[in-house]
DNA sequence: TAAAAAACTTGAACTGCTTCAAGAAATTTA
DNA sequence: TAAATTTCTTGAAGCAGTTCAAGTTTTTTA
C-alpha cells in the first residue's frame, strides 16, 4: 500500500500529481517475514525502509551474547542505520522484522534520484528526521532520570497497545533492564 | 564569524553568491557568557543555535536536584530542542553556555523564510539532522553496552581534548554516572 | 590578592538491578 | 496434536555504581 507512504509525506508537504506518479512508479512493497533481517551487523546499510505494515526493531548483540533492542518501528516509521547509510561504513546494528511485515525499501542511489526529481522531498525528510532526533533526545532523558519500573510504567501508559505486541524481553532490553526484572515488575515483586 | 556557518553549509551543498548574500545579510552573531542560558525548562524553544565559538550543553535537573547533561555542542554544531521547536510545546531542557561562546541564533519564522528563499537549505538541514540522529543511535548503543569505566575510556580516546574542556561532573553525567564515580575511575580506584 | 564559589576527592554504607539456574507456560512447527 | 521452540517466571546471591558527608583543591570574583 503506497498510500501509507504517500499520506505520510503529505502530512508534511503537498505533492503534485506528477510527483505522486514518479513515486508510485518507482516504489515497490516487499514482504518481510517475522524474524527476517533487512540489515545485519557488519553490512553497509544502503537502504532506508518505510514500514507500511507490521513491526521492526533495531538491535545489537552485547558482549554477553544477549540481544538488546535500541529502537522499534511500526507503521509509518522509517527505519535504517543513518550513520552507516551516510558514511558507507559497516553497521553496528541488526534490523529485523518482529512480525510479518511489509516495507517500502528505498536504495540510497534511487533516493538521490528521487530527491533530484522531487526536491520537496528534502523538506519531508528534514522534518521527519528532526522530529525523530527530538524523540531520541526525550528517550535519553527518560533513560537518565527514571528507574526501571518508572520507565516501564511510563512507556506502558503511552503505548498500551504496543506493549501487547512485542515479546517482553525485547521491550525490557529497549527500556534497558533485564527480562527477569521485567517479569518481577509485572508481578509487582519489586 | 559567519564563515563558520557558511563553510559548514558548503560541506553539504553549494551556494550561489546571491544565496550567500541572503544569508550574510540576515544573520547575526550573539555572544553568550559562560553559564548563561539560551533555553530554560518550560519555555517554548523558538530558535535554533549554531555554535561558531565555544561550547554549550543541553541538560535537565533530575528529581534529586542534580543536573544531568544530555548533549554537548561545540563549534559547527547546531543545538536546540527539536521537539519543542517543531511542536511548539514547553521544553524539558536547559541549554547553557559552558564557556564564553558565540552563536548564530535563527528564529523559527526566519528559518522558514530562509528555507523558502534558499530551498537547497532543506537538503543541508536534512543531511545534518540525519547524521545527528545517527550519532544519537550510537550514543544509545554505548550507554547500553559499556560499563561506566568503558564509556569514560572510550569517550576520552575519541575526544581527548574535549575531556580537558568541560568540568568532570558534567562529563560524568553525560556518560551517565556520578561525579564521585568519575573521580574514582580517574584515580584508578575502581 | 583575599574571599567566595565551584570543582574535585575519598571512604563507608547501601541499593537497584543483574546474573544464574531451573522450571513452567505459551506459541510455533511439522 | 505432539514435539520443539520460544517466552516468561521465581528466588538467591552478588555487584556496579550511588549516596552521603566531609575535606581539599582550583578557579573566579571583587
Amino acid at each position: 500500500m503506497y498510500s501509507v507512504l504517500l499520506s505520510h509525506i503529505q502530512k508534511f508537504i503537498s505533492l503534485e500529481p506528477f510527483e505522486i506518479e514518479i513515486l508510485e512508479s518507482g516504489l515497490g512493497i516487499t514482504k518481510i517475514k517475522k524474524k527476517q533481517h533487512v540489515l545485519q551487523e557488519g553490512q553497509i546499510c544502503n537502504t532506508m525502509y518505510f514500514i507500511t505494515k507490521g513491526c521492526f526493531r533495531q538491535y545489537i548483540i552485547n558482549n554477553k551474547g544477549t540481544e538488546q533492542t535500541l529502537q522499534f518501528g511500526v507503521e509509518s516509521w522509517w527505519i535504517t542505520d543513518y550513520l552507516s547509510f551516510h558514511n558507507q561504513t559497516p553497521s553496528h546494528f541488526y534490523i529485523q522484522a518482529v512480525e510479518n511485515s511489509e516495507i517500502i525499501a528505498i536504495e540510497k542511489l534511487f533516493l538521490e534520484s528521487l530527491l533530484i526529481q522531487i526536491p520537496k522531498l528534502e523538506r519531508y525528510f528534514r522534518i521527519v528526521s528532526q522530529k525523530t532526533f527530538g524523540a531520541a533526545q526525550m528517550r535519553i532523558k527518560f533513560l537518565f532520570t527514571m528507574s526501571a519500573e518508572e520507565r516501564y510504567r511510563h512507556f506502558s501508559n503511552l503505548n498500551p497497545e504496543f506493549v501487547q505486541r512485542v515479546p517482553q524481553y525485547m521491550l525490557a532490553s529497549y527500556l534497558d533492564f533485564s527480562a527477569e526484572f521485567m517479569s518481577k515488575i509485572r508481578a509487582g515483586k519489586v
